[in-house]
DNA sequence: CGGATCCATACCCGTTCGGTATCATGATCG
DNA sequence: CGATCATGATACCGAACGGGTATGGATCCG
């Protein structure tokens, strides 16, 4: 059988047409380069040198094979370094599932800074609501989610990587866009907009907690999944909302933010399940922020 | 060292992921295997599988490794094959150097012979005046060449491929143009287009030869070194040419072709230099023919 | 809980590999 | 033109490695 070795000899040997000085550079003395050659040739049944007394020349099959020996040897090295770099979370693909929401605050910069350091690593970034999100990355569908936190659950981890605070989004012409801060006392009957507590739970109970905490019963008038629309229909004086502060940040016209007095806030997780064995996993959690990776 | 037979061994285990029936497929036993595997994942210091009692699942790193072994395994069979064809002559590189009067008589069928048979040897085609040809395939430049038989000449053989008479070719108002046949003795003074000495001996010679065998001494007019050329001077009366009967059946206009009597014919040979060591070269002359190849 | 399945380990033997010593051959130089 | 040198091939030896059989340990299944 055709050795790797025997590869790297002919190669050296190429190299040089000296069988003396291609052992030396292989660390190995002369006869068993030249058993070894003379066995490549025997086993492929071709003359790959022609020996001269003073120098050795490759005949064109040699020729021939030489190229082809460089490129065994370059994929034979590439698959070796592969599979360390694959261990390693390297090299791969990770599959991130995100709620919309959070491509305005921290997947930016995260996957810029995971890119950066890991840039062999192929990620693909696919948006959900947040409910689906977690059943997802207990699926095996996601390697990791980044969403509002969802409280602990079997089989899950979870690390908070930022928090802010809920504030109101108000039409202009509103009442109470004149006030600087707002409490849920202000707030009785007032037609809300949010997302469905079966698309994005933890936030909805943040906001009805938030009401029942000055004695208030929120009436939600309208639903959307997504925070970007809830606040589109806010500009449309179709009610208000309470929406992530990082919402404010965007320019929509027609909105004003107010602060809440005594704002809640809710956090955003990068959740995970143990048992993945996706080794660039890791990495991943690392530049997260996540303790112990 | 890892080894092609450990790669082997892997896509073996790895396709069927289950040690025995996988040493089976390798016809060994099932520990070797075992081993050999647990070697290759040491070397690399990454697990490829990972063991269940059941069955063995590949890791990621196993994965990816997987794939990057199979690339090496095809790398080396191609490498492998193609230093045997190579040897065979079936695969490499074959310069053909040829007079451009070829080109209308042997060159294109057994190009086309050849490249049928042997579809991996990338053929290089060059034409060249015929005096050129021979100091050529000496100087190492073609590794074979088709013209007119130069004669025996030292370190180059030859094999005759073609033979053609010379005929006469006339433009129609000429006075000759009328006679069926034309000897030596109806053509002292007509003024010869005919290809020059240095650069197309072989024919020069015949010519010369031919006037004198009537007593007769040639009186050439203008020189021009191809075939095509000197043909469309004829057309254009500026004067009379023999040349080979080949030339005859492109449609020029204005010429017209007569035999001549005792016509003398000039060869077309392959030559080549016996020490040329290109394999490619038998299977060339094969084709041409030439005895023992 | 007993048997079956499957992979890992232990041990043996034959092959192969690399090392040293030496030979055959062709180039080089006085 | 013959002595010398350089180079690759061959012979032989000891160590390493690969493959085989026997067996152990873990897990799954009835």
């Amino acid at each position: 059988m055709i050795d790797i070795r025997q590869m790297r000899y002919f190669v050296a040997l190429a190299e040089t047409l000296h069988f003396g000085r291609a052992a030396e550079r292989l660390h190995i003395s002369q006869p068993p380069l030249s058993r070894q050659i003379a066995a490549l040739e025997k086993e492929l049944g071709v003359r790959l040198l022609e020996r001269g007394s003073r120098r050795a020349t490759l005949t064109h099959a040699g020729r021939r094979f030489l190229e082809d020996a460089r490129a065994v040897l370059a994929a034979y090295d590439q698959a070796c370094r592969n599979a360390r770099l694959a261990d390693l979370g390297e090299l791969g693909e990770l599959s991130i599932g995100f709620m919309m929401h959070a491509a305005y605050t921290v997947v930016p910069r995260l996957t810029r800074r995971f890119v950066d350091k890991h840039p062999l690593v192929r990620i693909e970034l696919r948006e959900a609501v947040p409910s689906l999100l977690v059943d997802a990355v207990l699926a095996g569908r996601f390697d990791a989610v980044i969403t509002f936190d969802p409280g602990p659950m079997r089989g899950v981890a979870a690390h908070r990587l930022h928090e802010e605070r809920l504030c109101l989004a108000l039409n202009p012409g509103h009442r109470l866009a004149g006030k600087a801060a707002v409490g849920p006392e202000d707030l009785p009957g007032e037609p809300l907009i949010a997302a469905p507590a079966e698309a994005v739970p933890t936030l909805h109970d943040a906001i009805v907690r938030y009401f029942r905490s000055g004695g208030i019963e929120p009436s939600f008038r309208l639903e959307a999944q997504l925070q970007q629309t809830v606040v589109s229909l806010v500009a449309e004086g179709l009610g208000i909302a309470l929406v992530p502060a990082s919402m404010s940040r965007i320019g929509y016209p027609d909105v004003v933010f107010r602060e809440l007095e005594d704002a809640p806030s809710v956090a955003h997780v990068v959740a995970w399940r143990p048992a993945n064995l996706n080794p660039a996993l890791r990495p991943f959690l690392a530049e997260a922020g996540v303790p112990g990776m």
